[in-house]
DNA sequence: CGCAGAAGGTTGTAGCGTCAAGTAAGTCGG
DNA sequence: CCGACTTACTTGACGCTACAACCTTCTGCG
């Protein structure tokens, strides 16, 4: 009883964003897919080992950082070390621990998608946006993400960084 | 070359996009799964399908109204129809067309689902943004989806509406 | 009319993600 | 230092979505 109904400005937004989120991944996707034959998925485990030291990471920390379950990332990093865009080694430190490190020819992978990545997210979202709003995404997207993932497994991102991409 | 990296303002605000482009659907699912046994997606449909004129709707506009292509459409209503909580019927007007309708176990599944669904939505998103950013993210979902969606298939979306719910 | 092409759906398949299990290696209390 | 628990993955099966092929039914135009 008693259910506080979403107001129209409230049923407003939150229509934007199920339609974002349901049409996103696949802008994404087709892009990269088309460009550099990399879902979008792929192609940001890719920019966050490129970013790494060492270009190298635990599958945990990779995980973490690309809001991944590990079984998923699992997978994932499977197929891209069939294509030896990736390899796997037994951690040193931790012999439970699996590192993923980027290869020569996916270092190569990830920079040259890069440009068009960037491109291809100014077109379809950064300049649609006035720079005020960007910042409101920002916040907006602080708030939000403080709830969707309260332990802030997917936090501890975004530096000012410049080689790498869209991530 | 001269390829615009991003500023550190823009990196901030694409990576939590994508954080939560990446979560949303998830914690949608999970929700509605547990409390409901359908996804998001079905929830959706359904609440869609509530809202219309006799709560039937053509495929087509069914889609649109869901941001789905065709395809993935008819295997989801397949799919509600053995659980029937959907019938489908030849449209006598346009003999190519498929009218899906809301059945009286549907609406019930509908009904029963909404109060829970909006309390969550409220929760992990809504409640977490001040009155000016709720209004601040229809505006920058107005501009995204101009982009993603230059078509406007999605639109045409949210009246007032209450007996619904988060559609 | 008659036929070409478009519109509206359905279906099969392949690929990716989730969930449940399973394995192997650390950790911690007694 | 031994058993119980936890951590860090990997794997297999199943379900859902995209893509492509296909079948009807309309529509337009010569």
């Amino acid at each position: 009883m008693g259910t506080r109904w979403l107001d129209q400005e409230e049923m407003a937004a939150w229509l934007r964003l199920v339609a974002i989120t349901e049409l996103l991944p696949g802008v994404l996707d087709a892009q990269l897919r088309r460009d550099a034959d990399l879902s979008h998925f792929e192609y940001f485990v890719l920019a966050m080992l490129s970013e790494a030291p060492e270009r190298t990471l635990r599958m945990s920390a990779l995980a973490q950082r690309t809001n991944a379950t590990l079984a998923r990332l699992s997978h994932v990093v499977r197929r891209l070390e069939e294509r030896h865009l990736v390899e796997r080694f037994p951690c040193p430190e931790d012999a439970r621990a699996t590192n993923a490190r980027l290869t020569g020819s996916g270092w190569e992978t990830v920079v040259a998608a890069a440009p068009d990545h960037v491109g291809h997210v100014r077109d379809k979202v950064l300049d649609a946006l006035a720079p005020d709003q960007v910042r409101q995404l920002a916040d907006i997207g602080d708030a939000v993400l403080a709830r969707l993932d309260p332990e802030g497994r997917m936090t501890a991102l975004y530096r000012p960084g410049q080689p790498d991409s869209g991530r």
